[in-house]
Formats: C-alpha cells, sequence, structure tokens
DNA sequence: CGACTTTGACCCGCGC
DNA sequence: GCGCGGGTCAAAGTCG
C-alpha cells in the first residue's frame, strides 16, 4: 500500500540529512537557492513561496489572459506539497495567511526544489479534450471470455496522439506529492535501470484523461520526477484530498489575504534580482498542457530571464538530463 | 461500500 | 520476426 501520499508537511524534511537546497535546475537553467537563502536568511520562508514567487514573477504578470485557459487556483497551502500544486499551476502561494497552516512555519523547512521541462510532440495540437480511444467496440466484445485479460485490443494503425507532459523535478521524500488533484494509480513498472519503480496516475474525475508518472532519480532517491500529461477538463477539485476547500472566492481564484500579498512584495523586491535561470534552446512547439502556459508567457515577457524547455520524450532521461542532475547534485 | 492500490498480464512501438 | 521496455488494463485486495 501506498502511504505517502497524502500531504503532511512531516514526510518533508530538508532540514538536516537533506540540507538547504542550493540550486534548482529549471529547464536546464540553474536557479540559485543558495544565493536566495542567503538574502532571505534560510528560514522557512520558502515554505510560503510560490513558483511564481521563486521566477521572480510578480502578479502583474499573472494577468488575466495568463489564465485564459487555465486552472482555477487552488486553496492556500498547507503544506510544501500544496506549494508543489501551485507551482504545477503557476501560481503566487498565498501562505501563512490561515490558522489552520501555521505548522507550515514551525517546520525548519527547506522548499522543494523542483526542476521544470515541458514538452509537446507533433500531435499536441489538440489535446483539449481527453482522449477517449475506445468506446463502442469494447463493448460488444465484454461478453467474450473474461478470463483473458486485455480482451479489447486497441485500434490498430492508429497511433493515440501523445498528450504534451510537463515534467519536473522536486525534492521530496513523498513520492506522490498533493497537487490537489484527485489521482488514482493505475500502474507501477519497475524502470530500467533504476531501483525505483515508476507509477502511473490517472485523474479520476470523470472525462479528464491527465495522467501523471511519478519515478524517483537513481541518482538522487530524494529527487522525484514528476511527468504530467495531458490538460484537465474540469475545475479544481473543491475539496482536495488532504486539503480544505477554503480561500476560493466563488469565481473559484483564491483571494489572497493582505497580509499575503504585503509578504509576497517584499520578497520579489528582495529576491527577485536572484534568479538566475539560464536560457537554452527552447524546442518546444506548443503549449497546450495546463502547467507551461505561464512558462510560455514568462518567455515573452521577459526575455531576460526566460525559462527554458525541453522535450520530453517520455524517458526520464530525456525529462531530466544527466547533466542538469549532475550540475544539482554539484551544486549541493 | 466506494475509492483506491497492487500486481501480473497484455498491448504496442521500436530497434536490431 | 523477435525481444525489450514502456504503458495500460483489470481483477483482487486494502482501507476508511
Amino acid at each position: 500500500m501506498e502511504k505517502k501520499r497524502a500531504n503532511p508537511m512531516a514526510n518533508l524534511s530538508f532540514s538536516d540529512e537533506h540540507p538547504a537546497v542550493t540550486a534548482t535546475s529549471f529547464g536546464g537553467g540553474i536557479f540559485d537557492m543558495a544565493a536566495y537563502e542567503g538574502i532571505s536568511g534560510g528560514d522557512n520562508k520558502w515554505a510560503s513561496l510560490g513558483f511564481m514567487d521563486l521566477l521572480g514573477i510578480s502578479q502583474e504578470f499573472i494577468a488575466p489572459s495568463l489564465f485564459d485557459s487555465f486552472q482555477p487556483p487552488p486553496p492556500p497551502p498547507s503544506t510544501s506539497s500544496e506549494l508543489h500544486r501551485q507551482q504545477l499551476q503557476g501560481l503566487p502561494s498565498p501562505a501563512s495567511t490561515v490558522p489552520e497552516y501555521s505548522e507550515i512555519l514551525t517546520n525548519p523547512t527547506t522548499p522543494n526544489s523542483s526542476s521544470f521541462s515541458s514538452s509537446s510532440n507533433e500531435a499536441a495540437n489538440d489535446i483539449h479534450e481527453p482522449t477517449k480511444v475506445e468506446d463502442n467496440e469494447e463493448e460488444e466484445e465484454e461478453d467474450q471470455d473474461k478470463t483473458k485479460k486485455r480482451l479489447k485490443p486497441k485500434k490498430k494503425n492508429q497511433k493515440r496522439p501523445r498528450e504534451p507532459r510537463f515534467a519536473f523535478m522536486t525534492k521530496s521524500e513523498v513520492d506522490h506529492l498533493d497537487d490537489g488533484y484527485r489521482w488514482r494509480k493505475y500502474g507501477q513498472k519497475a524502470v530500467k535501470n533504476s531501483p525505483f519503480p515508476r507509477s502511473y496516475y490517472r485523474c479520476t474525475s470523470a472525462g479528464c484523461g491527465v495522467k501523471k508518472r511519478v519515478e524517483r532519480t537513481y541518482e538522487d532517491p530524494t529527487i522525484v520526477v514528476t511527468t504530467y500529461e495531458g490538460k484537465h477538463t474540469h475545475m479544481y477539485p473543491a475539496t482536495p484530498r488532504g486539503t480544505i476547500g477554503i480561500g476560493l472566492d466563488p469565481s473559484g481564484f483564491s483571494v489572497p489575504q493582505p497580509q499575503y500579498l504585503h509578504q509576497q512584495q517584499q520578497q520579489q523586491q528582495v529576491h527577485s534580482p536572484l534568479l538566475n535561470i539560464c536560457t537554452t534552446t527552447a524546442t518546444t512547439t506548443s503549449f497546450n498542457a495546463s502547467f507551461p502556459n505561464f512558462l510560455q508567457e514568462r518567455r515573452f515577457n521577459t526575455p531576460s530571464s526566460s525559462a527554458s524547455l525541453i522535450r520530453d520524450h517520455g524517458l526520464l532521461q530525456d525529462i531530466v538530463p544527466t547533466q542538469m542532475m549532475k550540475e544539482a547534485k554539484e551544486e549541493q
């Protein structure tokens, strides 16, 4: 049984064995967290920073246009798992605004280090609807011998187009980080050249075909590589797992507390100049997945520090180039 | 009892 | 064609 997925902060401890992450790769670039922490005093402000904060993206960048096709934002984060979720959604993190989440302030944790990459492929132009591969054919075959598995042969000569993928690395002891959506595990496979299996999850919402792969890197077992595939076709769950459905206004968007806004402004002023996100060649052709939207927007809006994007060919080594891993290690 | 995980089998694409 | 590896299915088991 997988008991790691619930998002308890207790499962995420980087204070001692895993000292503060000093470098985070971001799509091929390196985000020097050590410099950040030196400025910030090394406290747990990290836990209250959203990914947009880390990028130095102020709320001006989170214009409505940016979220035209975006998922509604989540409730305030209670754990780093929720920080993780907000990173996925490219949202500022309205941290430490609700008493229930005060534990986040008492845990001397450092943030997860995340490395993002995203990709698409030639067939990624129309992925707005979940792929419905099998329909009537299958029902007709239901009466057939049920002792055999896989009675429903997939349509031949019909390549199922791959959804664009969005992969990132997270330093976490928790395998399945709670990003707010509800996932059902539908498979697990041993990964070649890795002692850690790869888990396959699917969004449980009806009609939503978003998938998620979770695996650990064999080079650094503390790094979890999560790959999202597809786009959610539903609203953000009102009461996601392990979270409380608060902080959402009727439109589904969270309303930052004044305290949060103030905190964020301060942090941006201080930390934005420290971001060192190197630009590499972006080969991604389209971004129809939800998650990379902010990256794309970022690239156009802030040429001085654009996030780099890499293709995901479906394998870990493609998602996370070895060089990137080495760089991250050397910085630690 | 529903939701979810586990796990072995199966399907498919790809390289040889 | 064959073998390998990735991805998926679905029955059975587990949990709350």
